[in-house]
DNA sequence: TGTATATATGTAATCGATTACACGAAAGTA
DNA sequence: TACTTTCGTGTAATCGATTACATATATACA
């Protein structure tokens, strides 16, 4: 087992202190270039490593940056933890996963565990929007680290954030359905506490209005994220007197539930009805039936949060830059909506 | 801005010394109930939080532990990562993402940094087989921190591993495909220095010659795990003097591939041909023509590697326990390889 | 009363690195 | 020669918590 080599070993090894070797390997002006190029080469020979604990207590800086996402396993997550590793990687920062499954209170003890483990930076898709832990957004934001939102954010003096323009997203996406030829479109809403399935809901509906049609609220059905939750709103929705013959989820995998649904029925897609779904899953894309969704790309919102949070990290207290990027939604025109090609 | 809050100035309101705060925080039994509780009081009054990266220093833990992955935005691996990560939260262990994305180099690095940044233990999937990075790996060894492979595993003395049995894996899928008629079954093999993809292909071979049929070289076709490796490899075994009516993939994706290629020439799945892919992607059950995968409970696979660590951790260093743990593989036939409910 | 034994707390070292300040030696200037 | 800089290094404090050892007080026992 080989014995921890530390700079008083340096030291002692060549009769000067501690505080010598420190300077030479951070390479202080203040050194003999002699002096340097010996504790260099001394410090390789006795395989010395830098004990980053200690330069972390000293600093107060872990170079570790927490990010905190409702789950892990999504395409969608996963990617944007890609893209911030991987631009964070080369500065040597170190990624470390919190999931909330969606819970206020998993939320609010992840950023408190974060801070307590002095991550220098957090960068998370929100989960709780009531307010609830507002405490602990405040409890961050005092202690002076920097709060990067992505994709899920929310509205807090001084945070930036990294999101896609789910208006538009839901705006192009309802249009391009329009101009299918759809008459009455239907929308699979989701939470509309959170903003991205707000936005994706109030384009959706401009979309309507722009083009002359009628905004019914019977059309929008609240759904779970799940492909059985697009079953069950195909249902209700076929039950309606005037049912519709398009429907525009804000995810993919109730676009999904609702196309098997309708198949069932022997309704024709996308003849009959057309589908379009909303974050670009693999999945949309393998489908015999392929399914026109919405990317979010989810990779550059991961490198351009990261970006964003170098920018802030460096930067003095004082001067508090917050920054809202918006990333361009772009619509994936597939079989399930493509009566051209049908 | 909140200053931060040390046992010293709990100390210092007390009247007392450091030394009993931390005493009285840690439940050392030599304390007086009276001071305990006020000490308690008073630290939870003024907001006390303990630095932990001094608890680090000072014990040489950082509670966190590194979990190396060729990527992480594969279902797969994010599901193992969110067993780990649910696993290893209660405990009180953060965990530090990193990629290697296949490369040598980048697992070496990755080995390093994660020790440098005195992680308490390292779960991972190999990329090097090479034995290029052993350096690495007996640096973790020799420092002492426990090391577990899951999935893609590595023979090393004193490691531990959770993987599943490939080669069942193979053996069953490939009778499935027996049982349901084909005569002529060809496998699409991943990485043979990879142990995973080695045992597949050998459970294939052996189910072959388990139920007296012929093991043909030319029916084994090596390919990446992409659709296009599916596809290219369809052409190649088509062109044979005798063509294949079934392939066994080691990866779903070139599955896909396969069956977008084989319909497109008009080959009708499962009747003149079957398809049985491996990993159990999402997409495989979401096909309207499903894909037939082998299982392999990523999620129970990074809660089992996270107990192995824990049982692990607080031993001593004298008695290494090299834990091998093998997940039994599940089929799942769907469609693309079931006759009868086609 | 004197001594042994708990009991509770203080003192100071430690983990490993950084850095303000001090100091001696060498070099430059008048 | 005397004085001022500059250069290179040492001294010691610091980051915040833990803990072996020492010490002081209180209690028990003879």
């Amino acid at each position: 087992m080989s014995e921890k080599i530390t700079i008083y070993d340096i030291a002692e090894k060549l009769n000067i202190t501690a505080a010598t070797v420190s300077r030479a390997l951070n390479n202080n002006p203040k050194i003999k270039e002699s002096t340097r190029e010996l504790v260099i080469k001394t410090a390789a020979s006795m395989n010395y490593k830098q004990n980053k604990l200690a330069l972390a207590l000293k600093s107060g800086r872990s170079n570790n940056i927490g990010v905190i996402v409702p789950r892990i396993d999504s395409n969608f997550f996963a990617s944007v933890i890609r893209g911030i590793e991987e631009e964070l990687h080369p500065h040597g920062y170190q990624v470390i996963i919190c999931q909330t499954h969606e819970s206020a209170k998993r939320e609010n003890e992840n950023l408190y565990t974060l801070i307590d483990a002095q991550v220098d930076g957090i960068l998370m898709s929100v989960t709780d929007v009531t307010g609830e832990n507002s405490g602990a957004f405040q409890n961050v934001l005092q202690k002076n680290v920097p709060l990067i939102f992505f994709d899920r954010s929310k509205h807090i003096d001084g945070v930036s954030s990294v999101t896609i323009n789910d208006f538009k997203g839901g705006y192009i996406t309802t249009k391009h359905l329009i101009d299918e030829g759809c008459k009455c479109i239907a929308h699979l809403s989701g939470d509309q506490s959170l903003e991205i399935f707000k936005n994706r809901f109030l384009g959706y509906k401009q979309a309507l209005l722009d083009n002359g049609m009628e905004f019914k609220e019977e059309y929008v059905i609240p759904v779970k994220s799940f492909v059985d939750a697009g079953k069950d709103a195909v249902e209700i929705l076929l039950e309606l007197e005037t049912p519709p013959d398009a429907i525009f989820s804000s995810s993919d995998f109730a676009a999904l539930g609702a196309i098997q649904e309708l198949r069932s029925r022997n309704i024709i897609i996308p003849k009959d009805f057309c589908v379009a779904g909303f974050s670009n899953e693999p999945f949309t894309k393998f489908m015999e039936l392929s399914i026109t969704s919405v990317d979010q790309s989810p990779l550059e919102m991961g490198k351009m949060s990261a970006r964003v949070f170098l920018e802030q990290v460096d930067k003095t207290e004082t001067i508090k830059i917050e920054k809202k990027v918006v990333l361009a939604p772009e619509l994936h025109i597939r079989k399930s909506s493509s009566r051209c090609n049908s």
